[in-house]
RNA sequence: GGUGAGGUGGCUGAGUGGUCGAAAGCAGCGCUUUGCUAAAGCGCCGUACCCCAAAAGGGUACCGAGGGUUCGAAUCCCUCCCUCACCGCCA
């Protein structure tokens, strides 16, 4: 979330930033400047009671040890705590919206980032690769079912639509690639292996954005107040909240896969062939939590991990980045991986790197110790190293021989038990 | 799920209604002493917010979380969360 001090003293700037998004979001500040000065008087008058309460408190205490009489103020006394009473309603009421205000705020763009309206903005930042040459391709779906790697029709008899079951050999590529990523980022690129756990809680929800204003594409449990997690991002970079970590332990650096869970509500009919869009699906996800001043090189590097995995199974990708108005809402600047996907002739989305700044960390409570000793917020980040059901599509798609085979990258045999399929 | 014991500052740990934001010790920072190391002595050493143009300074809140009792709560009562032990159930 905001700082509400940024708001209050550069609120024109704050406005500016967030009209970029398009979202209409800019709207709300002098609301909130409003609620932010009530407060803040109402609290001062507060305080001032509140200690007019102590001293008189004290003394009541000290002429009753005395053996005084103390009723005239007692009486007094009671009277200051049904304004304290009046008073605090009213301060916490006006800090609650504060509050509810500033979590439907989503993060301001990097002032560097391309402003556009949509992801028709979004401009291309490199090229990785060429696409392959393959006369007809076939689509994964057509793939899948040839050579029974997944079974849709028996999936959505368990759990409906939008459900995979990965079969044989596929269940086993899926398998393979997800060792080989965490073996690669672990390995190679230093981040620590967290399996942690699927079901968090709400603040932990709230702590990474996706509550409170994204509710209805969660899943969330009966009766217990806990979601399914719709990416590790959740429980990994949850994993540290309400800390104040040692400035020399930064960066960290955490690798986890999960499988993940969402409605997407309102999607159907969008995306929806085959393994694209679906409402659990494997991923690897990397989190990196670090200083303000490193962030921006972190990112960097954790894209080119996330990309690392496309170069060695030698998948011809692009890197994008997202407009101001594409962004999510809680990043402040984001690189899409796109891999390329014969049998749609499309690129699809494999990773999003996003850094959040302090955004997520504001709301977590996840500070380090600067080298003054001052407590300051972390940046968070995080990106897909990658997500699977896009990778697996494009993987076997951009495989498949003349032969009608599905040749496996070398890379993988040692996972996968064998160079090709069919 | 049941019963019992607990949750206090970076850590250990005292504190059962007032002068307690909280003893003491450890760790940390500064100074003094010292041939180095070590040791000793003295001082400092939580977080958030509010007031103030700012600094200096002042103030309020916080002893797992939220309510309640009281003139006054770390301390008493209630609910919840978490930890530990035992029982039940169980991969």
């Amino acid at each position: 979330m905001l700082d509400i001090r940024l708001i209050r003293e550069k609120p024109d700037f704050v406005r500016e930033r967030l009209a970029t998004r398009g979202g209409g979001d800019e709207k709300h500040i002098d609301e909130l400047l409003r609620i932010d000065a009530l407060r803040r008087k109402d609290e001062t008058a507060l305080q001032a009671l509140n200690a007019e309460r102590k001293k008189l408190s004290k003394d009541i205490g000290g002429r009753r040890s005395r053996g005084e009489e103390s009723s005239e103020l007692e009486d007094r006394v009671r009277q200051i705590g049904d304004d304290i009473a009046l008073l605090n309603e009213q301060t916490s009421a006006a800090d609650g919206q504060q509050r509810d205000l500033l979590l439907q705020m989503p993060n301001l763009p990097h002032v560097h980032a391309p402003v556009g309206r949509d992801a028709s903005a979004n401009p291309v930042v490199r090229v990785w690769g060429d696409k392959p040459e393959l006369s007809n391709p076939l689509d994964h779906v057509a793939l899948g079912v040839k050579h029974k790697l997944f079974d849709l029709e028996r999936a959505a008899k368990l759990s409906g639509s939008g459900f995979i079951c990965f079969t044989g050999a596929g269940a086993r590529l899926e398998r393979a690639l997800i060792q080989f990523m965490l073996d690669v980022h672990t390995r190679e690129h230093g981040y620590l292996e967290l399996s942690p756990p699927f079901l968090v809680r709400r603040d932990c929800m709230i702590g990474t954005t996706q509550l409170p204003k994204f509710e209805s594409d969660m899943y969330g449990l009966e009766g217990n107040d806990m979601f399914l997690a719709p990416t590790a991002e959740v429980p990994v970079t949850n994993f540290h909240r309400e800390e104040v970590l040692r400035a020399e332990e930064l960066p960290k650096k955490y690798v986890a896969y999960t499988p993940c869970f969402r409605r997407e509500a309102g999607s159907a009919g969008r995306e929806t062939r085959g393994i694209i869009r679906v409402h659990q699906f494997d991923k690897v996800e990397l989190v990196k939590m670090t200083t303000s001043e490193s962030s921006y090189g972190e990112h960097e590097s954790l894209t080119a991990d996330a990309e690392r995995i496309l170069q060695l199974l030698g998948l011809h990708y692009r890197v994008i980045e997202l407009c101001t108005g594409d962004l999510g809402f809680g990043s402040a600047k984001t690189y899409d991986l796109e891999v390329w996907s014969p049998g749609q002739n499309a690129f699809l989305e494999v990773s999003s790197c996003s850094n959040f700044e302090d955004y997520q960390a504001r709301r977590m409570n996840l500070r380090h110790k600067d080298a003054d000793g001052k407590n300051r917020f972390c940046h968070t980040l995080n990106g897909s190293g990658l997500a699977l059901p896009r990778l697996f599509a494009a993987l076997i798609e951009a495989g498949q021989t003349v032969e009608g085979t599905i040749r496996v990258p070398e890379i993988l045999r040692p996972y996968f038990g064998a160079v090709e399929i069919g």
